[in-house]
DNA sequence: TATATTTTCCGGAATATTCGGATGGTCGAA
DNA sequence: TTCGACCATCCGAATATTCCGGAAAATATA
């Protein structure tokens, strides 16, 4: 369990029982213990300096998650300039093709949404900000992936078997890497009914100075994705959109806006 | 510094060190341990336990806050039943007023915006998801004032001085005691200028089962919110809005979407 | 009311944290 | 390039902290 003799017990396990609240959605001080396997009193120990830090909260014996976490990760999103400058961009296309439009970035080689916008009729199937999907389940994934260094997105296809969500996910990592070619030669990529049955996605790279921040990406129903006119005229607004934000992010203002 | 001796001072002062880099955005071990007044082996302790969580990234010498935080706040606001019920009413009228909505909740004392939905052409001063204000600088911390429990309020209004964000927050208790009073009888509050000069805000109460959730507002440019026939206009849509939270929050589905 | 269960509190033993100091690496100036 | 300053990382030993069993209080159950 301790793996690393040297690193700080007490924070790994508080941090433990943040992901175990996560879970649990509140919970007793008992039942906690029990998960963790450690002594109730001790447990209590560490619900009442966590709930002291203002990260957890008790309410009628239960503790659980403070919405300090959405402060802090507000606070986050706001000072990203990724996410500043691509923010009013995606309005614009999602307004404009009344689709899902989402920003993935990758990390701890998966990939997260860091932002979505949607249009009045958007269609959404259960994603959401800050939710992580395997990279290769899915369009905006593929298009990391294949402007990963090599040897990154080898690392990532090579190591252990690759999760199928749906019945066409690709898990095959040749068949993953000859896609990664095809998509650097194009500039784009497409998947449908890979990671959600009746979800497509065209995603297209954000290169800013050579390097890459993330992907910009087009959810539709998989019908319409197949569509190859429609899925030609969604891929030409995502690519001038991510011109645009690949200037705004390098000439744009500040980067930081005030704070309320 | 160290209040309580029974409490573990090393979460303490692991979270503490997440409170730092949320306002470096990012620093080394020296820079830290030099803020929290600690030596910085130590600090290193810390930071390289904290890499171990995943809550903490390490980039060419530098630490800073991991995008794990998007995950779990992601998450929290996925399962939250009030947002979930929320959140396409919020759409509706966002698109339908092209303003801009939100949705505050009570925490610690202080409003937080559980969720913002922008129209498209909406204009947003800074404000975001996340986001803690002072509840009387505004009309929907104003409704929540006036919602919560006498004792709560009295005391929240009575302790200590009261911030003034412009030259026209009301920062006298009484007066602000005996707003409370009127905001119940008409069942919303208004306000412009109050927090930011140049916005105005219509909110009113999200009452479920007689207890107060939060409180939903449109957001607009004082001008228009002073207007009275728009005002009117504004405060009927997101009444008739509330309503619609309110039956579906009781009688909608499950509550907990699926994950992806 | 009695009983079971859970939360909270406490003291002392065990041990995980802590800190000074050593090491190796990086950057910039000369 | 060499030198010096600064910083991240590593290590071992002293000791302040955590940790746990068990008691008390509170709450739920019967």
């Amino acid at each position: 369990m301790s793996d690393d003799p040297r690193s700080l017990t007490t924070i790994r396990r508080a941090f433990e029982v943040l992901d175990v609240l996560q879970e649990t959605n509140g919970a007793g001080p008992t039942e906690l213990a029990k998960r963790m396997d450690l002594p109730s009193s001790t447990m209590y120990d560490y619900l009442r300096t966590l709930h002291e830090t203002g990260y957890v909260t008790r309410e009628d014996g239960e503790y659980r998650l403070s919405p300090r976490i959405y402060t802090m990760a507000g606070r986050m999103k706001h000072r990203d300039r990724l996410f500043q400058t691509a923010k009013p961009e995606m309005k614009r296309v999602a307004n404009d093709t009344n689709e899902l439009v989402g920003l993935t970035i990758e990390h701890d080689g998966r990939g997260l949404i860091l932002h979505q916008e949607e249009g009045p009729q958007a269609l959404n199937l259960g994603t959401y900000p800050g939710a992580m999907t395997p990279l290769h389940t899915h369009a905006s994934g593929k298009v990391i992936l294949a402007y990963l260094p090599d040897d990154e997105a080898e690392a990532l296809l090579r190591d252990g078997p690759l999760a199928e969500r749906t019945e066409r996910t690709v898990t095959d990592p040749d068949a993953l890497w000859a896609e990664r070619e095809r998509i650097k030669e194009r500039g784009y990529a497409v998947d449908w009914d890979e990671q959600v049955i009746g979800m497509g996605m065209i995603a297209v790279p954000i290169l800013i100075d050579e390097r890459l921040h993330g992907a910009l990406n087009i959810v539709a129903p998989s019908g319409r994705v197949q569509n190859e006119s429609y899925q030609e005229e969604l891929r030409q607004k995502i690519e001038e959109s991510v011109n645009r934000i690949s200037i705004n992010y390098q000439y744009g203002g500040s980067g930081t806006p005030r704070e309320p």
